[in-house]
DNA sequence: GCCAAATGTGACATTAACGTGAGAGTTGTA
DNA sequence: TACAACTCTCACGTTAATGTCACATTTGGC
């Protein structure tokens, strides 16, 4: 459990809190009764997480979510089962377009990210055109000093 | 005040606890004590809203992030002020820092988003390509049908 | 076998971010 | 000026997602 906690990031409360809520799949105990992870149980937690933290989802959304992924073992163990082709076939869709849901969900943030980004990136450059003009004052400033012992230079910067 | 929630997206009630727990600057009011909203206080509120949903800042980190803006606004008075030029060289590295902070965070987000999309694509194509091989299947089914009436037809439908 | 450290299960507490309802006051309008 | 609709300020309620505490077991090392 430690380790896990270590690889996820995640505290022991969650991840219990997780499975409760059926997010995962309630993992492996040993004879005493403690939790035993698999790779795919850890996977599945980060996954939880980056759902969590990245796209903001709600845990409730996440289990919609992780339906996508449940579906597609579904889907996996229905194509060699003795299920009906065009439940199959319903199956693939509904699959599909969930994924295809997920994509649009993520292709928005990075629009709205990307937009963002723009507007800081202009902060930016303002803010270091500004640093500049001021070490450019200071520059001339002392250089004035060296001469006549003045203050600092007057006017000449300007910003909208 | 109605204007403000078809524009904004939010609550009477989230402006409000916005207001109160000192993310906008109280506004202006009526005589009567209504509160008048400026284009500013709204792209405030909007601004508020997309580091809520976008980045999945809290509130508390929202109001760290809005001291950067409101930074800006006070190196410009600096700029124009008194203050020793040191200063505001201090001041314009700061707001650079914090600048830099936030783009660096945006990417971040960037990045892990642009792992995740691709990620889902792997998805969406296998589900694809399953669904290709499952319509192609029911072809030659049918067409099998035609001359023997049988049943589905057998294998050739592998993933890992 | 024993003990410290880790883990288990409840069950109640907390925190953030609002929702909701009461009751009073305000505004635009006919 | 009368009235409907809107807004104000408390103040308590709610929900999600844990935190925390108590107390019982379990595990691994000596």
């Amino acid at each position: 459990m430690e380790e896990v906690v270590r690889r996820t990031g995640l505290t022991p409360r969650a991840i219990r809190y997780y499975e409760e809520l059926g997010l995962v799949r309630p993992c492996e105990r040993t004879a005493g009764g403690f939790r035993l992870f698999t790779d795919a149980d850890i996977a599945q937690l980060l996954r939880i997480n980056e759902l969590q933290t990245l796209l903001g989802f709600s845990l409730a959304e996440i289990k919609q979510t992780l339906r996508v992924d449940a579906m597609r073992a579904e889907v996996r163990e229905a194509y060699f089962g003795t299920t009906d082709p065009a439940v199959r076939q319903e199956l693939l869709d509904q699959a599909l377009g969930l994924v295809q849901s997920q994509i649009q969900i993520i292709d928005e943030r990075m629009e709205r990210l990307t937009r963002l980004r723009e507007e800081q990136m202009e902060r930016l450059n303002r803010i270091r055109a500004r640093r500049a003009e001021l070490a450019a004052e200071l520059a001339t400033a002392r250089q004035g000093a060296r001469i006549d012992g003045g203050g600092p230079a007057p006017g000449g910067t300007r910003d909208g």
